[in-house]
DNA sequence: CGCGGCTTTGATGTTCATCAAGTAAAGTGG
DNA sequence: CCACTTTACTTGATGAACATCAAAGCCGCG
């Protein structure tokens, strides 16, 4: 982990229109102030769950997972979240604590803006007020939709819904290293390691897929994207 | 569905609290006149997946079903709304149609106020505006929550917490008539109708709970809380 | 009073977890 | 840099959990 120091304002963030829109130069000025831009490596723990939720965190490079660990060694994804993405938003204004971990899965830089300021700007600026329920709405919406499309499909399903999840949202592209490993996986998709890989090899073997140890190209996309929606 | 005509001032409201609490006097004033109260007989819908979300929708007295239709009778249940519940809250900014149709369980009596009236409030009451967040961030944390769970739990144990929650958060009472279906149990934790009544009689057969067509009446509520949370 | 939906139980097969055992890869301390 | 240790990956075998199919009783309602 490392604060970065010569960071750039956020008026010239690529992520500025999804959030930050509304804001007029005063208040631009008083984010940066109160913000700071941090580094962390892969593998690295960002937030514990329990560690008290006093900054609005958002994801400018890299991938993260959130995850809860349940005693010894079982632990659950909840999601993977990607640059643009509001990490906490969905829970900074309802828990004090964070309900869940969540640590780097690639080289990750991250803003974090303290949660007074957010509070005060939802305060005195009506329109940024309504971009901030808007942006918690899709956030919902998506967590809760992915989760219950999820419990309507069987394994297979599960993993090529995964695999399109990177392939479509994260790598823009049908060939890419896959960020997580076999047992995270099934952490993912509440599936044992041990069938994620079968399920992963029977892609391979059927040449939807071609795996090369943590490569991965898809190779019949259409037939893939069928798996996960009806799979 | 019926249209009630003498209906009370939020002012007085039972759940006022909860959510409208930051309004002055004018402000309820524009609440109560763009609002109306709906009444419902059991099983009817109460708008259907791809309506137009064009109020905030509330529930007074009764209880609701949010689901997904499958094609053809497949059914999927998202999640069961109490009296206090913010039905449409979480999806009111972000999304444009419902996501999810609902029905009446019981007989149920919501209310409705033009999203209008809401948007407004926000942009001009700064404190009304947090309290929203906040209200979306408890809605969003309780449904991602309970399907966590749920996913975590086997057969027994979603039944349990499914009988715990009808028994703790609705009823308040250890004996309850189930307002669900047998069918919409399965439905509700994605599991087939005939292994959630197999699991009734089980838990009826060792003496967990004691069962009576639809009224249930729970014996050994510790038991029962361990098998929710445990298995 | 008969039809359709709900409920129930049993039998059968599929899907998946678990156990076991081994190989490969990646980190760690001397 | 190598021996050592741990973690990741893989495949097969077995059994548990669950879906599905089938058949029949029940109940409310037109």
């Amino acid at each position: 982990m490392k604060i970065k120091k010569d960071i750039e304002s956020c008026k010239v963030c690529v992520y500025r229109g999804l959030l930050f829109g509304e804001l007029d130069d005063i208040e631009y000025n008083l984010v940066n102030t109160a913000r700071k831009e941090v580094l962390y490596s892969k593998g690295e723990v960002i937030k514990t769950e329990g560690d008290e939720i006093a900054s609005f965190v958002y994801l400018r490079k890299g991938l993260v997972k959130l995850y809860k660990t349940d005693g010894l060694k079982k632990d659950r994804i909840l999601s993977i979240n990607k640059p643009g993405d509001f990490v906490s938003l969905l829970h900074l204004f309802s828990n004090k604590h964070y309900p869940y971990s969540f640590s780097a899965l690639e080289e990750t830089l991250i803003c974090e803006v303290d949660i007074d300021v957010i509070k005060h700007l939802i305060n005195t600026n009506g329109k940024f007020a309504l971009s901030v329920t808007r942006r918690m709405g899709k956030i919902a919406d998506e967590i809760i939709n992915t989760r219950f499309e999820q419990s309507r499909l069987q394994i297979k399903g599960r993993i090529a819904s995964i695999l399109l999840f990177f392939s479509d949202q994260v790598y823009h592209s049908k060939t890419f290293k896959l960020p997580i490993t076999r047992r995270e996986m099934g952490e993912l998709i509440a599936m044992s390691t041990e069938n994620a890989i079968r399920t992963l090899s029977e892609f391979n073997k059927d040449g939807i897929i071609t795996l090369d140890s943590k490569t991965i190209t898809i190779n019949e996309y259409d037939q893939l994207k069928e798996i996960g929606e009806k799979g």
